[in-house]
DNA sequence: TCCAGCATACCAACCGGTCTGTTTCACTAT
DNA sequence: ATAGTGAAACAGACCGGTTGGTATGCTGGA
């Protein structure tokens, strides 16, 4: 794999689990092998490019790997419990999640320049309008499949966020339990 | 009102808007009107200290803010929207969410001090017991308000980390209509 | 006079970023 | 075949500014 890759792949990691500032630029050097004049050969703009340059690839491999799972699963309902049991599986095994979602980096975005909160909006946009088929797929109107998809996204991202708080998987299993019952009702 | 609840008031906004590592201790000490001499004489343990402290008072705000609420809300319903309604006064007013949550601060909570996650532990254990409370009241039984209650922060938590993404209030309007129907079924 | 409650000056460490080499290597003219 | 060349791909010293933190000085009230 070549330098510039490789830097991308790392760098989205670290950015997914820490966010963007709590990541230094030694530290990233270090985790990519590689030096600043690297870094800086290949994106000039430093730190903040590599960041836009992370997020357009978590635009691909995120799409790509949330729509194998959506490929997959026979209902949103089942694809959304597939993608929440990947999460848990991330969580237990290495304590963190570096796939699927990427709030670390969302709630810091006051401070980021505007090609990067682009960035981070068309990402969001990206998961939704995915889940957003999926539920058109199976019957939804257009305006519930807007808000149903904005609605599990978001409990999603907030299990998370608890799961992050507690240290636990606990509070993605309990969403994952409660979506069925849910989705029944829409 | 005295230098150190200031100090505690005025900080405990911007870590809530912008997350710890993303606050200098310069534009803290600004923003408070004081001087590292005063920050130190009342916090020898610093920045994180502080952040402590901060955690603290929100424990306390926090839970006052949300049971006056719950307290005019006839039902559980009733006083999510009323939250979510508060939080999307801020948003539109303000741009940023200072009140009824610390999601920026849970981001980084890897890097923080044992006790600084404690605190946010604890944060979430009591926000969620204020809903638990009323939810039992509601009639549900008590595991079901345990997963409702801890489904319920988290949409609101993911709808708040939609809206940052988005810079608009719409994700959280979205989830503050469905809460209705969502609970409807439960 | 003594001490809490600050203010101020200062510090080493680190930050992201720039700069100036050096190596690698495809390509070419001889 | 080989020496020459220029550009790409780095390496690493260095920079000014900022960071969180400390040590000391001042000051008004008990």
């Amino acid at each position: 794999m070549d330098t510039k890759t490789r830097m991308i792949e790392t760098a989205t990691k670290l950015f997914q689990q820490r966010g963007y500032k709590a990541v230094g630029l030694n530290e990233l050097l270090q985790a990519c092998g590689i030096t600043k004049g690297a870094l800086y050969h290949h994106f000039p703009g430093g730190k903040e490019e590599l960041l836009i340059a992370c997020l357009h690839s978590l635009n691909e491999t995120l799409t790509r790997d949330i729509e194998l799972v959506f490929n997959c699963a026979s209902s949103t309902e089942d694809a959304a419990r597939a993608v929440i049991g990947e999460m848990i599986k991330d969580l237990d095994r290495n304590g963190t999640i570096a796939g699927y979602t990427f709030s670390s980096i969302v709630s810091e975005m006051s401070l980021l320049s505007e090609p990067a909160r682009d960035a981070c909006r068309a990402l969001y946009e990206k998961i939704q309008s995915i889940y957003r088929a999926k539920l058109l797929e199976d019957g939804f109107s257009s305006d519930r499949a807007t808000s149903v998809s904005l609605f599990l996204t978001a409990s999603i991202e907030g299990g998370l966020l608890l799961c992050r708080a507690q240290n636990s998987s606990i509070p993605l299993q309990t969403i994952s339990n409660v979506i069925p019952e849910l989705m029944k009702e829409f």
